[in-house]
DNA sequence: ATGGTCGCACGGCGA
């Protein structure tokens, strides 16, 4: 079975792509992040003709994020519990569109068991001084208690939290380290690292890094500046996977490819294999 | 080349 995460960056504006990638790679569940659409413009009929289920959460033109799976979609939460809501200067706080779960692989042919797989686009935090920052970190708190809680009750759990985590955890993951530390940048602050290992403290492994570690090995390349010819990414995308399910990791890859050319999002897709 | 990159509510904001 393989799954992906991908940042998409508006699937309508990436439709056509979409369609491909699923084709190209023969990918069995995509987990799809900033749809920037709400459920009444969301390219339905697109997943329909290409064989998958899907499932959406999307309720304004910002966010927005789905599962589409053809190996079985069941048990779908929007939002995770207690996920923080956020409001400018804390005037009327809203759930944004960040989080989306749902078991898949039921139906996988390949005798695969299901996983709980979560789609995530972690709140940006804009500035380290920002109000979004403090948002974003307590969303990742409440978030990690969620998945440590789920661990705790079971230790074979199949458990994924994929997504766009708007955090480079190592020195590495960013192509000029002493520039985003210099400058004061955000993804790299300490507050937002220890967010990040507090998954991996829980047991969370990123499956992706062992296989190609860097550096030099990104998942998203800023649209200005030629910043993709340059080589200036980021890793901030991940598959985050429990010790039962990273176990039968068979394979796990960036499509770097997927970047490349007219109409690319500035993510690339993020892919990992089951056996 | 006085810009520079995309996306969304068409235009200022978010990334």
């Amino acid at each position: 079975m393989k799954i992906a995460t991908w940042n998409v960056n508006s699937l309508r504006a990436r439709a056509d792509r979409v369609e491909a990638f699923l084709e190209r790679h023969d990918i069995d569940v995509l987990a799809i992040q900033e749809t920037k659409c709400r459920d009444e413009n969301f390219p339905w009929e697109l997943f329909e003709r290409a064989g998958y289920e899907v499932v959406h959460n999307g309720t304004s033109q910002w966010n927005g994020v789905a599962i589409a799976s053809r190996v079985g979609l069941s048990d779908v939460q929007r939002g995770f519990p207690g996920q923080p809501h956020f409001g400018k200067g804390g005037v009327d706080p809203q759930e944004e569109s960040r989080a989306i779960g749902a078991t898949v692989g039921a139906e996988a042919a390949d005798g695969v068991a299901p996983v709980r797989l979560w789609s995530l686009y972690v709140p940006n935090g804009r500035g380290l001084e920002n109000e979004h920052m403090g948002y974003k970190l307590e969303w990742l708190r409440v978030l990690q208690e969620h998945a440590a809680a789920r661990l705790a009750e079971d230790p074979d759990t199949r458990l994924a939290l994929t997504g766009d985590w708007n955090i480079a955890p190592q020195d590495e993951d960013v192509w000029d380290i002493e520039l985003f530390q210099r400058e004061g940048y955000t993804h790299v602050s300490p507050p937002e690292r220890a967010a990040f290992r507090a998954f991996e403290d829980a047991g969370l492994v990123d499956v992706v890094r062992p296989r190609h570690p860097g550096p030099g090995v990104y998942t998203y390349w800023d649209y200005t500046g030629l910043a993709f010819p340059k080589k200036k990414g980021m890793r901030i995308d991940f598959q985050l996977c429990s010790p039962a399910l990273a176990r039968t990791v068979t394979d796990a890859w960036i499509d770097r490819e997927e970047r490349k050319g007219k109409g690319a999002s500035d993510h690339a897709p993020v892919v990992v294999e089951l056996g």
